[in-house]
DNA sequence: CCTTCATTTCGACTATTCTGGAAATGTGGA
DNA sequence: TCCACATTTCCAGAATAGTCGAAATGAAGG
């Protein structure tokens, strides 16, 4: 759950998630950090920050390439959130279709208090 | 856009993840505050703030039946948010697994690995 | 080695978020 | 009306996040 949290968290910010979406439409070949610095407009210290943040989340990867360090979305913890907010957020229910069943009613208001 | 960093932001805490994740569970019809101030041991202070930024990413929606104030998830906003996250930021790739089995847990945002 | 360039870390500051007690608001019932 | 109770608002302190200039690190090529 913590890595959830973080994950959200990580991506709960402007900056970072257009840096995020950057990387996504740049694919798995990715980008140099000073270019991305440049598309956004952002202090290298600044976006070093948030790469970071994104990094500790999982979200992103830096690899070393000669004097660069190039970063890529990681597809697959991405995969990851989505499938658990699908599974545990959407209460089951297929969640992408917007088609919602009718048939389903009210059943007891009273659920009475349980104590922990 | 900022709707999304919105929605993430709501639920990129532990506490309003958890109330989020019971009102889920409760489908629909929903749980007065009382009860879920009850059932993950907050001050009412608290779980009033949290509710409060959970409604605002609208995310949640409250509704007074008697003398209770009963929330529920909102479902279709959860699935707009998960649309684009699917959309936006899984690189057109089909990103969610298409049939997750039920009762397995994917807990794994796979570990972070440091080079250390 | 020494210089250049890409990126990160440091440091200092501001802004926002989280928390929860106490008081206020609102609701139904006697 | 007055009381009991559910929930929210108010307030203030503590903690965390975001920003970015300047200095430090690291990598290629003379």
């Amino acid at each position: 759950m913590t890595q959830i949290v973080d994950a959200l968290a990580a991506l709960a910010q402007e900056t970072r998630l257009k840096v995020y979406r950057l990387l996504v439409e740049a694919g798995p070949e990715g980008l140099p950090a000073g270019e991305i610095a440049d598309e956004l407009e952002l202090p290298g210290a600044t976006l070093s920050f948030h790469l970071a943040h994104l990094a500790r989340a999982g979200l992103v990867r830096g690899r070393q390439e000669g004097r660069f360090v190039i970063y890529s979305a990681d597809f697959q913890n991405m995969n990851a959130l989505v499938g658990y907010l699908t599974e545990n957020c959407c209460g089951g229910r297929a969640c992408a279709p917007a088609n919602p069943r009718k048939g389903k009613d009210h059943e007891t208001l009273s659920r009475t208090r349980r104590r922990a």
